[in-house]
DNA sequence: CGGCATCCTGAACGATACTG
DNA sequence: CAGTATCGTTCAGGATGCCG
């Protein structure tokens, strides 16, 4: 598998790419509250469980650089902003099922233990 | 989105859950080059570039212990071993190839440039 | 050949406080 | 409301050396 370089990283192979892109621990949680509809800063901090603000903030700006995501804002007081899925992010929510839906399975699999309510 | 526990570690959905146990930067393109075919463990290390051999070892021991994979020792002089991929383990390689077609058609996007060979 | 043990670094992530 | 700034911690992963 050939090594490639996007903005002076090495990634070894596609997989890694794809992972460095909406990988991690937030992103695809963020990429996927924003299907179907465009949410404010506020709402996707109340609507995803335990991620800080600092964490919300600089994922978003990343998946606005890599042209996830879009961000308007409407310079009304108090400042409101929307965050909506582009093409691209739409084309990352399919990816995102096929892994959440095998994540489903594997926990069923693994017979693990539910916690708590929440999604 | 309920959290979950697994071996005492708390996961917040099932894409973080799936993640854990097939992400990473290694863990995946282990799984691919076993795809097809049994591979000892020298094949292995010859055949992921830049792999060390403390990843190698350490992935793969994560690999069998949550059943992606397994492993056959031949107590033979000098030692010989076999890993191959389980039933779930080609359960994931169905993923793998929809997550690496991803990353393949976002560099393609991205105009990313090749650098070597090697896959 | 096929590993394990140890030490270490850097980036990711978190907590807290502050601001336009 | 929607963030930034600063500081502290954790941990994946790398380097090196040794062993059955």
């Amino acid at each position: 598998m050939p090594d490639f370089i996007y903005n002076g990283k090495i990634y070894y192979n596609p997989v890694e790419f794809a992972m460095d892109q909406i990988g991690g621990t937030w992103k695809m949680p963020i990429l996927w509250r924003l299907k179907g509809r465009k949410m404010r800063y506020s709402e996707l901090q109340k609507d995803i469980p335990h991620i800080t603000q600092k964490m919300l903030s600089t994922q978003l700006k990343e998946l606005e650089k890599n042209g996830f995501i879009t961000k308007k804002v409407f310079p009304t007081v108090p400042p409101k902003t929307e965050y909506a899925l582009t093409a691209k992010g739409k084309r990352a929510i399919a990816v995102i099922t096929v892994i959440r839906e095998y994540g489903l399975e594997l926990m069923k699999e693994s017979g693990t233990t539910h916690r708590s309510a929440g999604e």
